[in-house]
RNA sequence: CGGUUUGUUUAGACGGC
């Protein structure tokens, strides 16, 4: 059964996940006693790439099998509820191991109970699991602090943050270290944040290169691109060398502070030497290209990304459709967005909330609004932003009674105009 | 004894200030 499990875990790795739960079915047949881990496994790896319908459809098999979930399964189906921006539905499940009978929450869910909810913005509703963890026999430990401390940063709570990392001063680490860093830099705190690093080396914490990847971006989104490449000689002063995400750091940095030149000569040095570039950088580049009016050499790096090995993923496609879409050149964003679909890259809702925009920037409101019901059947909820695009546009072709209809549109999917 | 589940950095959309 371990060899199993370890065997499902290398299909599902090499992204053969179809292939791992063929072998299971295989393997049932036989006359092996098998046991929730490998299933464990591929439950995990299907919920990964988001596909909780398949997910559900392996749960049923394991019921009919006679294989009961244990507590990694449910830990496992509420990270993926997490992941996947359902809070709601974790937090169901999670109350149903309170009160039903299955595993009673252990650590692990309750951490990740606790940081669904922080990532959810609901760092208040997580303090309350707190403290039902404590009354549930759990200390909270760094990592339940770690994800409420993200929590308080994201809501602009940094303080809050700072006060309860100071408390809990036994159950802080790096990665703390980093989250309070991260929340000061995000506001511009440059000072507190290099004070921090001085204060963690005190404490006998050695920044990494995520405390200075962290930094270097902070400096980067001030416009502080000199500071920020001082920082990279300190790094390796200090043990740590810069790594392909430092450069992406950097790359959008001068991106988005105009200075796209830079930016583009930095690129050409990685692919001469450093670390090679992945598709995030590539993403970077094509992004600040584009958006200072140089979409043809946009277009040959994403051309370039195959040579390197890269494929462009939605991400990268999403920029370019917006970027086309920008100059009215919606034609060839649509062309585009076929292309990705070819390549078997799934558009989002930012893919299909630019391309509506695109559509209806060019009056073309109705085609736009087809979009919709395609970006419905993908499994992808509409959006008020992309009902305000809709109505927008039809307002301004002069179909109010369409823009009306939107609004109705609205209202039947629980959606409040803001 | 060993396998599966939890926290931190970087790329994309609309509007307001």
């Amino acid at each position: 059964i371990i060899h199993l499990t370890q065997f499902i875990n290398a299909l599902c790795q090499l992204g053969k996940a179809k292939k791992a739960w063929e072998f299971l079915n295989l393997v049932k047949n036989k006359r092996v006693c098998l046991t929730v881990a490998p299933f464990n496994v591929l439950l995990r790896d299907l919920g990964e790439d988001g596909d909780l319908s398949r997910v559900n459809l392996l749960l049923a098999e394991m019921k009919e099998m006679g294989i009961n979930p244990d507590i990694v399964t449910y830990n496992t189906q509420i990270r993926d509820f997490v992941k996947w921006g359902l809070v709601e539905e974790a937090h169901e499940l999670f109350e149903k191991m309170r009160y039903m009978n299955c595993p009673s929450p252990d650590m692990i869910t309750y951490n990740t109970v606790i940081d669904g909810l922080c990532k959810a913005g609901k760092v208040d509703k997580a303090l309350i699991i707190v403290a039902m963890m404590r009354l549930g026999d759990c200390t909270p430990d760094r990592i339940t602090y770690g994800s409420l401390v993200d929590g308080f940063c994201n809501e602009g709570r940094v303080h809050e943050a700072l006060v309860l990392a100071m408390q809990e001063d036994c159950s802080v680490d790096v990665i703390t270290y980093n989250t309070l860093i991260n929340g000061l830099c995000k506001y511009g705190r440059m000072d507190e944040a290099l004070g921090l690093v001085a204060r963690m080396l005190q404490n006998g914490y050695f920044p990494d290169t995520f405390t200075y990847d962290t930094l270097v971006n902070g400096f980067c989104k001030q416009g502080r691109v000199k500071e920020a490449l001082g920082l990279i000689g300190k790094m390796i002063r200090n043990g740590c060398s810069p790594r392909v995400d430092t450069y992406n750091i950097i790359i959008d940095g001068l991106c988005k502070t105009g200075r796209v030149d830079e930016a583009y000569n930095l690129f050409l040095q990685l692919m001469e030497v450093g670390p090679p570039p992945d598709s995030v950088t590539f993403t970077a580049i094509i992004d600040g290209l584009h958006k200072n009016g140089r979409i043809k050499t946009a277009m040959q790096c994403l051309h370039g990304m195959s040579e390197r090995g890269l494929q462009p993923n939605v991400v990268t496609y999403t920029s370019l459709i917006c970027g086309l879409c920008g100059i009215h050149q919606v034609d060839k964003a649509q062309h585009l967005f076929k292309e990705m679909l070819k390549k078997g890259c799934s558009p989002d809702v930012v893919t299909y909330t630019s391309l509506v925009a695109g559509l209806c920037q060019i009056k073309r409101v109705d085609e736009a609004r087809t979009l919709l019901s395609e970006m419905e059947n993908n499994g992808y909820l509409c959006t008020v932003v992309i009902y305000n695009i809709l109505i927008c546009g039809y307002c301004r072709i002069g179909k109010f009674n369409r823009a009306w209809e939107m609004l109705e549109e609205m209202d039947k999917r629980d959606l409040k105009p803001n």
